[in-house]
DNA sequence: GTCTATACTTCGATAGAC
DNA sequence: GTCTATCGAAGTATAGAC
């Protein structure tokens, strides 16, 4: 272990970093996110990064933290929506936030530290917007739905993420007869609930 | 333009690269496959990777020609199936498989020439598939199904995608539901077509 | 508390040896 | 036709200057 000291959490040029380490992270890759690109982007000298983050998978670790601490306030805000059922999807079919969440599973993906943190979250998220389901349908008074809520949330995630990925990708397929199918589905949900 | 010459393409340390690239790529990302680790894992000099690919780009194009190919030869099995349907997202689901194409979105969502190359094969592996459909449909003489079969098959993929790309990762949350809802679907679609 | 001079490692790529 | 010696650029990280 080293004797190094460190930037404090909150330096100005810490919070540059991590807002330029997203940036790249979204638009190059977590691959292209080194101590050298970063701190060119973020107009800092690369020995900078290494003083606020003594290790790169520490600057990952930390953007992690962040991109957690925003989705679950997201999600807090789900019900103030006219149509909660609606703004999960948005929320969870958000480009930039799709492509970045998928950076960080390539990442986890083969770094074993980082793998269980993603995994967790996820898993988590996952129960959270059961819950969110849930409590959409005690609100409108809905006691049926054409599937359980937990395979709700997995159809809504694999969805709303691929076609997110695939659009952002150039992947168009299919993607009009989807939307067309998912929109008719969140309009006789939304009927019902109106009914009931 | 340089005029060295470079490796024919029946060499058999060309066959050896693109086998650990690929291994490589699976375990620890695109990122991981350098000149470096790429010889050490053949058992080649670095400097060999360069004869034969005389740049990485050319390399990951040469791994995702394969990959095309071995792609395209699985689905014309699928016909060979008892329950092509079942095939279909068998192979789709494969989750070394899925792995590997999730590489390649990465690699491509910041390589702009490789971009237009994987978004191709996306849209037409997505039109391969929809026409399978449709001959299931006909041989099975069914003319109804609960939805279109395109988007039949942006759910296929969405779901059999995201499900093992979350296993790999260790997200478990709503699987075992998620599986039972499938199960159900190809029982039922199977049981569909042997009545007819 | 903040930043830089510097070291060492790994990278892609080429020219030239076998 | 196959492989290697070698180079310059880019990577992470540390010790020490302000």
């Amino acid at each position: 272990m080293s004797k190094r000291r460190y930037g404090s959490e909150t330096s100005k040029s810490r919070e540059m970093l991590l807002d330029a380490a997203e940036t790249l992270m979204r638009e190059s890759g977590y691959a292209a996110v080194t101590s050298r690109k970063l701190a060119s982007r973020a107009g800092l000298k690369p020995q900078l990064v290494h003083y606020y983050f003594p290790t790169m998978d520490e600057l990952f670790i930390e953007m992690f933290r962040r991109v957690k601490k925003r989705t679950m306030e997201s999600l807090d805000n789900v019900f103030k929506a006219d149509d909660p059922l609606r703004a999960l999807w948005d929320l969870t079919a958000n480009r930039p936030g799709v492509i970045l969440s998928y950076e960080f599973v390539g990442l986890a993906n083969h770094r074993k530290e980082f793998r269980a943190e993603v995994a967790e979250f996820g898993d988590r998220m996952r129960a959270v917007k059961i819950n969110i389901i849930h409590r959409i349908m005690q609100e409108r008074e809905l006691t049926e739905l054409p599937f359980a809520p937990s395979f709700a949330v997995v159809l809504l995630d694999s969805l709303a993420r691929n076609l997110a990925l695939e659009a952002e990708l150039g992947v168009h397929a299919g993607h009009a007869e989807a939307f067309e199918n998912i929109e008719r589905f969140f309009r006789q949900f939304a009927g019902a609930a109106a009914d009931a």
